[in-house]
RNA sequence: GCGCCCGUAGCUCAGCUGGAUAGAGCAUCGGCCUUCUAAGCCGAGGGCCACAGGUUCGAAUCCUGUCGGGCGCGCCA
């Protein structure tokens, strides 16, 4: 497996630091060496900060310290050029340009799986995000937590963990028959019928569509008929429709799910009369004043939650333990739900749940993707449930494509709330970031092409092929580019996945920068045979990686772009 | 009232497992196309990192409090 320079610089120095720490007759366990990258090119590639932290305990000078480091340390087996001591204390490494060479031949040799690594040994872990009510359509809204839902999956794929995408559908419970009840006042309303509007009624636009798709099954054979003669019919087929149309949007969205859960089938095959009673064997659950409730106040709720009502009915909390309870049944070792900041409260509950059925609450995590705050041109947007002023996700996919749409929801951290202005998202405007992370591909596809178009094959990839790359431009690319299954890695242990939008910044920028200020002089293609052949190589190691880091975000990476594909209304002066 | 999240440039946001002069995009201003895409690049201005204390060699980052914004506090899902 692919192995980082910073790894690879780590384990040598490792190596030289125990020694030290043997000969210099100090006490107790080597301390723990980490290398930090250096953010200034003054200071080196890496940075230890090692001399600062021994200070202290050794009760020695920070410098001094440093100075024993550096002697101790010598050239790391060769890998770097020299060493210097900065500041108060830090210990700045130079590494030889030949080890750069040496990644990048490793980087190109191994293709885009360079970026994996093993950090999640094949934990199995199951993904649940989006479970938007089978209601209504999906949402702009909606659009954020499934974005990070699957995105996150992906990384976690990347860095070594099994991941699952798990959509759970709420097909039971009151809602689902006020759908029913909204649909059937629509099926009637279809008949010139004008019933009294039902409670809690869900005015959109496409309940209408669900009550014609009925209609044109059944005419009006339900027409006059008493609810219990339709009830069930309207909220299964509501459901199904429903669902049809959001694995629809969802699929146009570019996600994929492994699994969907009916609430409703989980409880005809796991009966949860039987839950409710092993949670009573198991001692959680008390009687009071006709219902049945879960002790949850014991693992740190607020208060106590019915599980059982009077009439005999269990609660949604009900199913969702036995939900949960599957989800480790089936094999996860790990659970992450992505949830909406509304439902923050609801986590303790759910953790209660697994932690009473004998799991562990710590083997749940709940991100908590925050709000979505929408305007207009600046102007805020109420979405509200009765307004029937939804932006569905589905319009604004028609309009500006998946890719601005995932990159504008991947781009923010999930826990700080977040703005989307529909008229910039809309605009498709030049200055959306998406075309800046795509045209950074299409400009290698286009270097590519040229090269073709030239005749000029890719060398065969030999240790001394990239010897020519020693430009400081070309050096800090690889530089970067090393640092992707650490950023993945970190990503997906973290749970944030926009820290990848942000290294796909800074890698395309560089290349940017690299591209035009050696336009001139020292292009990729020269007549210089040797360097145009090791940069046609750097290039190709940065096109397969932005190929698989969008392909990760669920963004496509296009050959070729070009100005007349993008409105130019504004700003163009 | 209690719980969770957030407060960083005019705007939208990174940086937060403590480290060297606090970053990006947009907006503003000034430069750069004979030659692999100017959807790009280079430069300038713009900051009591909400506020007040504390922890220490060192704090935007950790702790406490205050202020401000969001969300939650059904036997709804």
């Amino acid at each position: 497996m692919f192995v980082t320079l910073k790894e690879r610089l780590q384990n040598e120095l490792k190596g030289k630091l125990e020694q030290w720490w043997q000969d210099s007759g100090f006490d107790g366990e080597p301390p723990a060496l980490s290398l930090e990258e250096s953010k200034s090119v003054e200071h080196g590639d890496f940075a230890c900060t090692l001399a600062l932290a021994l200070a202290k305990p050794l009760k020695k000078n920070p410098r001094q310290i440093a100075q024993d480091l550096e002697n101790a340390f010598g050239d790391a087996n060769g890998l770097l050029e020299k060493s210097e001591i900065a500041g108060p204390g830090f210990l700045n490494f130079f590494v030889r340009p030949g080890a750069w060479h040496d990644t990048l031949f490793d980087i190109l040799e191994t293709g885009s799986d360079f970026m994996c690594s093993n950090e999640g040994e094949g934990e199995r872990i199951l993904l649940e995000f989006v479970s938007a009510n089978p209601t209504g359509p999906l949402h702009i809204a909606h659009g954020r937590g499934a974005v990070v839902g699957d995105v996150l999956a992906s990384l976690l794929n990347m860095a070594g963990y099994k991941a699952t995408r798990e959509y759970y559908v709420n097909d039971l419970g009151n809602q689902i028959d006020t759908m029913a009840r909204s649909i059937y006042f629509r099926y009637a309303e279809l008949y010139g019928q004008k019933d009294p509007e039902p409670e809690d009624f869900y005015p959109g636009e496409y309940v209408i569509d669900l009550a014609r798709a009925i209609q044109e099954e059944f005419k009006e054979e339900f027409l006059g008929q008493p609810e219990n003669q339709w009830l069930e019919y309207f909220a299964k087929r509501g459901v199904s429709l429903m669902l049809e149309r959001i694995r629809e949007d969802l699929e146009t969205f570019g996600i994929h799910f492994d699994h969907f859960q009916s609430e409703r089938l989980l409880a005809e095959e796991n009966p949860l009369d039987a839950l409710v009673s092993e949670l009573e064997e198991r001692g959680v659950v008390f009687t009071q004043d006709g219902k049945k409730w879960f002790r949850t106040t014991d693992f740190g709720d607020d208060k106590d939650r019915v599980v059982l009502r009077e009439d005999g009915r269990t609660t949604y909390f009900t199913s969702d333990i036995a939900y949960h309870k599957i989800k480790f049944e089936r094999g996860a070792q790990r659970l992450i739900n992505v949830f909406g900041a509304d439902h923050g409260g609801y986590v303790t509950r759910v953790k209660a749940g697994i932690a009473a059925m004998g799991y562990s609450a710590a083997a749940l995590d709940c991100i908590l993707v925050q709000m979505v705050s929408l305007s207009r041109g600046g102007e805020a947007v109420r979405m509200g449930k009765r307004a029937g002023n939804a932006i569905w996700l589905r319009d604004v996919l028609d309009e500006v494509g998946k890719d601005a749409i995932r990159y504008h929801f991947i781009m923010r951290r999930a826990d700080a709330q977040m703005e989307f202005d529909l008229e910039l998202a809309t605009k498709k405007s030049l200055d959306n970031p998406v075309y800046y992370a795509q045209m950074g591909h299409a400009r290698l596809c286009a270097i590519r092409r040229k090269a073709e178009a030239e005749n000029i094959a890719l060398p065969q990839l030999e240790r001394n092929s990239l010897d020519a790359l020693l430009l400081p431009e070309e050096l800090s690319l690889i530089k970067t580019l090393t640092k992707a299954p650490e950023v993945i890695a970190e990503a997906a242990n973290a749970y944030e996945p926009h820290k990848v939008v942000y290294f796909i910044q800074d890698l395309i920028a560089l290349f940017h920068s690299y591209y035009s200020k050696y336009k001139g002089e020292e292009r990729v293609i020269s007549e210089d045979e040797k360097k145009t052949k090791a940069r046609l190589l750097l290039c190709q190691a940065l096109e397969l990686s932005l190929k698989r880091l969008l392909e990760v975000l669920g963004v496509s990476a296009p050959e070729e772009m070009y100005l007349s594909d993008v409105d130019q209304e504004e700003g163009q002066a």
